[in-house]
DNA sequence: GCCAACGTTGGC
DNA sequence: GCCAACGTTGGC
């Protein structure tokens, strides 16, 4: 089962959110990237997502859910009022996918982009290279559980 | 196919 | 709000 990260803004969906309907399966949209994308594709039922916030506060990983739906078309991009719409993508070629995903746990404290920065073993991972800005990237198991360590 | 201009991301 | 880094667009 692969793991994964993914950043968002917590003012649009935060892990707060997430929790307060942990029942509910959510939907992951409006990834407008190729590279996040194919990423979102390789996504299985199952698999586990680190929740890191983004442009806030707290930067840093602030929780775990799963993915309860794989790739299917993000129904954004045909919805002209939509900010994700894209005119270039058709029903018989979409070009985004979105997956459902649900809570899992917050972590007590969040792991802040410093530590994540100055933790070992970290150096692959997309999230604390300069300039990165890949929104979905695969964690590898050993990266996983140096984070949770 | 090149590359300059432009827009976006995201930490600070 | 600033700005470095990066992705995308579009003229040629």
């Amino acid at each position: 089962m692969a793991k994964w990260l993914v950043k968002t803004e917590p003012s649009e969906c935060s892990i707060d959110d997430f929790a307060q309907k942990p029942d509910a399966s959510i939907p992951w949209d409006g990834v407008r990237n190729y590279q996040a994308r194919n990423f979102l594709r390789q996504m299985a039922e199952g698999d586990q997502v680190f929740i890191y916030h983004a442009s806030c506060k707290h930067i840093g990983i602030a929780g775990i859910v799963r993915v309860t739906k794989s790739a299917y078309p993000d129904p954004a991009q045909f919805d002209a009022e939509s900010p994700y719409h894209d005119p270039k993508s058709t029903h018989e070629q979409p070009r985004w996918q979105a997956v459902d995903m649900q809570f899992v746990k917050k972590l007590p404290k969040l792991i802040s982009l410093d530590r994540l920065k100055n933790m070992d073993g970290l150096e692959d991972l997309p999230l604390v290279r300069k300039g990165n800005r890949l929104s979905v990237m695969p964690v590898s198991e050993d990266e996983w559980q140096r984070i949770l360590g």
